[in-house]
DNA sequence: CTATAATCGAGACGGTACGTCACGTCTTTGC
DNA sequence: GCAAAGACGTGACGTACCGTCTCGATTATAG
């Protein structure tokens, strides 16, 4: 209905910004629509105009911060160490408060929105994985060894414990980790 | 601060029913304290009295179910079936709508609730990451292999897919999943 | 702090109507706010925007009719006979079930909240009592005579007896008050 | 239902200490049977098993304090005199935050209760009331004047200012009140 | 001098109304 | 016609009391 021309991109922006704002100082689930509009000094009404409500305006917040990174892993040439290094930046990123409290809110969104979840998959997941996914291609795993599962074989753990709070999510347990990963794909200490 | 020795044991399985089939007919989301109440033939104030709101109700309903059946895994011998058909399981169990949608849920809440998140974890996955564990122990892997980490290595890709829905989730991810930890940690086809 | 000029006129007069018909129904004791918003098809959340609770509503419905009515006392030339009308009526208003219900309701509420007594005296009663004070004063009162006490003469009997029921209330009651009022205000048979 | 004979009189006592301690403290609207029971000690089945609710506790609670004076007035041959001391001594009741209070809180009873009302009115105020009918009479009054009527000509006007706030309430509105009322009555400086 | 029955303090229970909060829509006023 | 502002109907929230009911523990008669 509204005319995408005539959009206020100042309010655009300013929502943004105050949703992300807003999300490391209180969290996802006491953020309001209302907190938004009156931090970003806009109408409710401009976001539920062009936003489908507080989820859509979130996932928009977060996409546009997130993504865009450099997504080629280095190739030292030694796999191990390489892994090692994508593993324990994952870990120090879910150390990081802020970052930590980014995530949480964009995972709430892929778990409460199906039609958001394919974006925030695409988007920002993928790119990941597939970058780790191409560094073990190169590094010569058997060809028999399915890579999805082999990347997700060295993402899942770290999700799993950095959710469930299982236990301490350190370098060693990244270290470990590979260890494990490297000996499941057939490594005999090469690389 | 109230007496648990003069709580209503009705009351409580009431509640805790009324949560289940409401949780089944309407989902986690729209399900309301309120409803609850109503359904169980409760007063609300009982609820709040015994739980903090709505997600510890439902936690405990959950757990309620869950601790009815016997958490040790059949030990058939062959470590590598055993695996798989409690991975299967909990394939199964993500396949179920409802199961899911609540996991889901209850998923979303630990993110924002830490006291929560610790009574999931202890309540509800320990017990059954514990089952699986002893089930390594007993068959016999090497003894420089970290069982939880080994565990972790086995749930966690599972539930990486399932959250991210980064690709399909049934049984032959599910024994995928096992050949490869098996091999992770050191099977030469025993168990 | 709400901006009276965005005020929604039909949702005021919805809701004064609404209390006054469920006033009638109930009566005061039995009255809620959520039933007063229902029954005017208003949100609760509007009528504590404007209004403390339900006694300032009900305040504001009774006032609401009684300044409709024009507050000037007619003036016949006969001050004895333009008394008794007066205090006839405030005796046949006691004498309706409803009115004397609601009144007795709001009489409560004033000796619990000094805002809503004052709010009772100076909207509901004061008009009332100064159409009669200026009667007097056109009626040829010597001037020796403090006409704030001749008027609390007139009508404190009436409410003593109301309230506390001491005896009969009805006309000849009134009658004989004004003989006695006439007669302590230094009357000579004229006015 | 249950036996008189076997009621606790320490519960009893506690209890209306209770209720006058709390009526001071909160006044009637904010006082709860809960808070009662709580600082009497007692439980509250206690209250409903030997009163109605709140009301019946409060009238308990205030008749045998206020009753049972002495109700005969002092009969200096000064009628005018004598009429001042009384009333000086009422508005001095009014002014006593404590008694008024009190006094408040039985006026509410009187005002919700129908069926206690009667008990109040005639235990409490009449002898009160009669007390100074005895005096009029005693001080020459003439035959024709309605002895009920004077009466309430004299404190019916103080309730009045004292319930409605009409304005000040103190020793010269008294006196004149009753320098009103005696001419009224036909006084012609004797009594 | 028991026993046995009612009262007691305590407090959980099913309810109902409260006053607040956030939702998503609608209305007003000014660019 | 979009924007800021904010009032509106709606409905869930968590709290406070209500009056009833269920507990042992404590009297206080009646056998």
């Amino acid at each position: 209905m509204p005319d995408p021309n005539r959009r206020n991109e100042n309010s655009r922006r300013a929502i943004l910004d105050a949703t992300r704002a807003l999300l490391a100082e209180t969290g996802y689930a006491d953020l309001t629509v209302g907190a938004i509009a009156a931090r970003a000094g806009a109408g409710r009404q401009t976001i539920y105009r062009w936003w489908g409500g507080k989820s859509a305006v979130v996932l928009d917040a977060l996409v546009d911060t997130v993504a865009a990174e450099g997504m080629t892993l280095p190739d030292s040439g030694d796999l191990r160490a390489d892994l090692r290094a994508v593993l324990r930046a994952t870990v120090a990123e879910f150390a990081d408060p802020v970052l930590s409290a980014t995530t949480r809110a964009l995972t709430i969104e892929t778990l409460a929105d199906d039609d958001l979840a394919a974006q925030v998959r695409d988007r920002l997941l993928r790119p990941q994985l597939d970058a780790v996914k191409d560094r073990l291609r190169a590094g010569g795993v058997p060809p028999e060894v399915d890579l999805d599962l082999a990347v997700e074989l060295l993402f899942g753990p770290l999700y799993h414990r950095w959710l469930l709070r299982t236990g301490p999510l350190d370098q060693d347990y990244a270290d470990g980790l590979v260890d494990l990963v490297m000996t499941a794909i057939g490594d005999r200490r090469s690389g």
